[in-house]
DNA sequence: CGGCGTCTCATCCTTTTGGACGATGGCGGG
DNA sequence: CCCGCCATCGTCCAAAAGGATGAGACGCCG
């Protein structure tokens, strides 16, 4: 006899994305998609109601991100087990959705068998990371640890405020400011701060969109 | 009687999003994707080999760029139909799609019916912008335009260059590329090197990834 | 031919940035 | 209780950036 296909809860902000995905894994005997949803808080209301085996989920999503949907589903089930599969791959989203809880890290340009590999090996208890992403990591083990007023003063700095705008914004002097900013030119083995919000760019610190 | 199916031409680095697309085109009587290509290397080559009726192509791609691919293609033949379908809505991505001779700009988060109506009004010699595109193509009638060099400074300037460095590399006096910021602020309505870098990032004039 | 835009460069000057010292208070862990 | 990290703020100074103003050369188009 055979058990009951797994239940897949889909989640990307493309419609024709999930349609390609949805058809790949229907196709298979074991697996089931069972809910799609669009967006974050769709994703959250549709993993309330079926509580589904695995969750596939993209980062970068309307309303609300997605690292904070794997954050919030394994809060309401520590076992939950997710699998992120986003276009991107910056150190920094890598580590965030692995930290969150997610079980595997995949790109979208993942070829399709692959994919229900990883899949599979997500409800066997396993773990999966795309190599890229791997690689990513591995770079990164020179990880930079941003505190919370760097992170805030590279914002506003990728922003394009000035010194004097981010302290009055920071409700700060204009002398921690660049404080910070030395810090982060540190760090980001940076030396001006176009190259900082460069830097920080390419490693998924900051975005400019 | 029936005519034949029209020919399509599915470009896109995503695997996966080939499969959905390919799978909702299939479903049409009227549609049938003759080939596929990861890349604009490949989709050149698919093109040269098939002809198609109509391309389905993402910018965005390694190898080649979207846009370049739709050059190239237009080139060959004139009266190719190409359809952009892409992530991104930029209002320079989408004109510069449009100038090289798109006849669509249609984004991912597109509904299924959708994306067929748009084809088969392709396939009828007609246009189509999605929505968005058109709002961001209305709201760029303010287009900026930026001049050759220009565009070399900035392009140096988002790498994070100093300018002595820009100087160096396009082998001008300092002088002259504090000129050449000066235009660039004036046309993006910036005051700083990093403010400018975030507006152009913006409007897709330069990319930081 | 006579503008118009582009590219080039200059000088003068102010503001901003970033580096080099240094220094204080708080807070958490060994 | 001390050490390290974080956040805060100072001064002094040199370099970089940016604004004001002006100008010569070239090419294109009406």
């Amino acid at each position: 006899m055979r058990t009951e296909p797994a239940r897949v809860l889909l989640v990307d902000d493309h419609a024709l994305l999930r349609t390609g995905v949805a058809n790949i894994i229907n196709h298979e005997p074991d697996l089931r998609v069972i809910a799609e949803a669009g967006n974050g808080i769709e994703a959250i209301e549709a993993w309330d109601q079926h509580h589904p085996d695995v969750t596939l989920l993209d980062l970068r999503m309307p309303l609300m991100e997605g690292v904070e949907v794997v954050r919030v589903i394994r809060e309401r089930d520590p076992s939950a087990r997710v699998i992120v599969l986003t276009t991107y791959d910056t150190d920094d989203e890598i580590s965030r959705a692995l930290k969150a809880g997610a079980k595997a890290y995949v790109l979208k340009d993942i070829a399709a068998d692959a994919l229900v590999g990883c899949i599979r090996d997500v409800l066997a208890g396993k773990t999966y990371l795309a190599p890229a992403a791997a690689a990513k990591l591995a770079e990164g083990v020179t990880r930079v640890q941003l505190t919370p007023r760097e992170l805030a003063t590279l914002t506003l700095l990728a922003d394009g405020k000035a010194n004097k705008e981010i302290a009055s914004e920071l409700d700060i002097s204009e002398r921690t400011v660049k404080t910070h900013l030395a810090h982060l030119f540190e760090k980001l083995g940076a030396t001006s701060r176009t190259e900082a919000v460069k830097v920080a760019t390419r490693r998924g610190l900051v975005r400019l969109d």
